[in-house]
DNA sequence: GGTGCGATGTTACTTGCGGTAACACGAGTC
DNA sequence: GACTCGTGTTACCGCAAGTAACATCGCACC
C-alpha cells in the first residue's frame, strides 16, 4: 500500500538520520564545536551530499544536534526543579545537577553554547539580541514558568518570574563557565555560593571596615 | 639618533594601527562579527597582508579590537561602581550602565560577546572551560574585586565574591541578551527586577497557593 | 651621490570549508 | 523492459584566511 510504504521509508530516514547524528555527535565530542562536515561525513561513512540533503545545512545539522543535548539536560533539571522539597534545596539541586552535566561533558556543553557562528554567507539579517545559545533561551523560559508557578511575586508576577529566570540562568551559566576553566573550589563549594548570592546575603553583608567613601 | 628615529617610527607605526582598528569598527558596525579581514582592508583603504602584519591573523585584530571596546565599557562601569551612594543604588547605576551601553551599540555588543569563532584551524587546544567572551571574564573579574574590597563576607570572603562577581555579571548578561531581543519591558524596570533578584526577593517570596507539592 | 636596508605596499597564490550540480546505481512499479 | 525515486558518489564553485614574492619609497651610511 501506498501508507505503509510511506511510512517504511519515513522509519528508515529516521533511523538514518539518527545514525548520522549519532556520528555528529562523536565528531563533534572528538573536535569541537568546529567540526567540519567532512569530517562528520567521514564519520558516519558517506559522503557530504547525504548531509546536506538531511539536514539542510549546517546550521540544521548543529541546531538537530543541540536539539537532542537540550533536550536531555532539560529534561534532568525539571527533575531537580520538581523535588519535593523546600525551595532552598531545590534551587542548589537544579544548580548542582546543571554543574554537574557540563563538567562531565565539557565539549558538548562548549559546543551547546557556540553552536553556529563561522562560516559563510548566512545571516546577513544580523540578529541582534538573541545571539546566545538556544539552550540559555531555553533554561531561562522554563525556569521563568516553574517561578512563576510556584512562587507568589505579587502583581509584577509574570514579568518578575521571567527576568529572574533569564537572570538566574545566566548567573549559573557564567559562573559555571568560569568555574570550569579555573577549578577555583569544588562544586558543592560553587553551589552554596551561588544560592546564598539568590538568597539575598549581598543585600545583608555589612560594608567593609575601612572601605572608601562610606 | 637612534632612538629618536624608533619612537618617530614606532609613533607612526601606532597611528596607523589606530587608523586600521578604527576603519576595522566601522566595518564591523556595519557588517557585523563575521566582517572579513578583505572588507576592513578595503575600509582601510589598504589590502590584506598590512593588516596581518600589523596584527598577526583575525583573531589578533578582534582582540585589539575588542580591547578598546571593552576598556571603554569598563571605564563606565568603574565610574558606576564608585558613585558614593549606598549600595543598592550602586548596584542598580550598574546595571542600568551596562544596559544602556548593550542598548546603544547593539552590534558592537554582539561583537564583543561572539569575537573569533569561526575560521579555519587555529585552536586545535581546544580550551574548555573559558570559551565565554573576554568581555564577561573582565567584567566579572572586575566586579569580584569590587566586591571583595567594599563587602565583609567573613572568613571565605575572596572565594565568594569571585563566584559572586562572575554570577552576577553572567545574570546581567543574560538578561540584557534576553531583554535586548524581546523588549519585554522597560529598562528601568528590568533593572529594578533585577537588583530585586539580588536583594534577596526569590527566598522572601511565599509559596503560591495551590502549588504542586507544596 | 650611489648604496644597502627596512618599512610599507601590492599582486597572486594556496589551502580549506560550506554548499551544490551532475551523474550513477539499485529496487520496486506498470 | 522503461520509469522513477531514493541513495550515493565525484567533481566542482565561491569565498575567506593566511602567505610568498615582488615593487617602492625614505633614509642613514660611506
Amino acid at each position: 500500500m501506498d501508507t505503509t510504504q510511506r511510512t517504511d521509508q519515513q522509519r528508515s530516514a529516521d533511523r538514518r538520520r539518527r545514525e548520522l547524528l549519532e556520528a555528529a555527535d562523536r565528531v563533534v565530542l572528538r573536535d569541537g564545536p568546529q567540526a567540519s562536515m567532512n569530517a562528520i561525513a567521514a564519520e558516519a561513512g558517506i559522503t557530504k551530499p547525504i548531509l546536506y540533503r538531511h539536514f539542510g545545512d549546517k546550521g540544521g545539522l548543529y541546531a538537530a544536534l543541540a536539539m537532542r543535548h537540550t533536550d536531555a539536560l532539560l529534561a534532568s533539571l525539571r527533575a531537580a526543579l520538581d523535588a519535593p522539597v523546600d525551595r532552598r534545596e531545590r534551587v542548589e539541586s537544579t544548580l548542582d545537577t546543571y554543574l554537574a552535566a557540563i563538567e562531565a561533558r565539557p565539549q558538548v556543553y562548549r559546543f551547546l553554547m557556540h553552536p553556529a557562528e563561522g562560516s559563510t554567507g548566512g545571516d546577513q539579517g544580523f540578529d541582534v539580541g538573541k545571539h546566545s545559545a538556544p539552550l540559555l533561551r531555553r533554561m531561562g523560559e522554563e525556569l521563568a514558568q516553574v517561578i512563576e508557578e510556584r512562587v507568589d511575586l505579587g502583581p509584577e508576577s509574570q514579568r518578575l518570574a521571567r527576568v529572574w529566570g533569564h537572570g538566574i540562568v545566566g548567573m549559573m551559566h557564567a559562573a559555571g563557565d568560569w568555574w570550569l576553566g579555573e577549578r577555583p573550589c569544588s562544586r558543592a563549594e560553587l553551589v552554596r555560593s551561588l544560592a546564598d548570592l539568590l538568597w539575598g546575603r549581598l543585600a545583608a553583608a555589612g560594608d567593609r571596615v575601612g572601605g572608601p567613601g562610606f
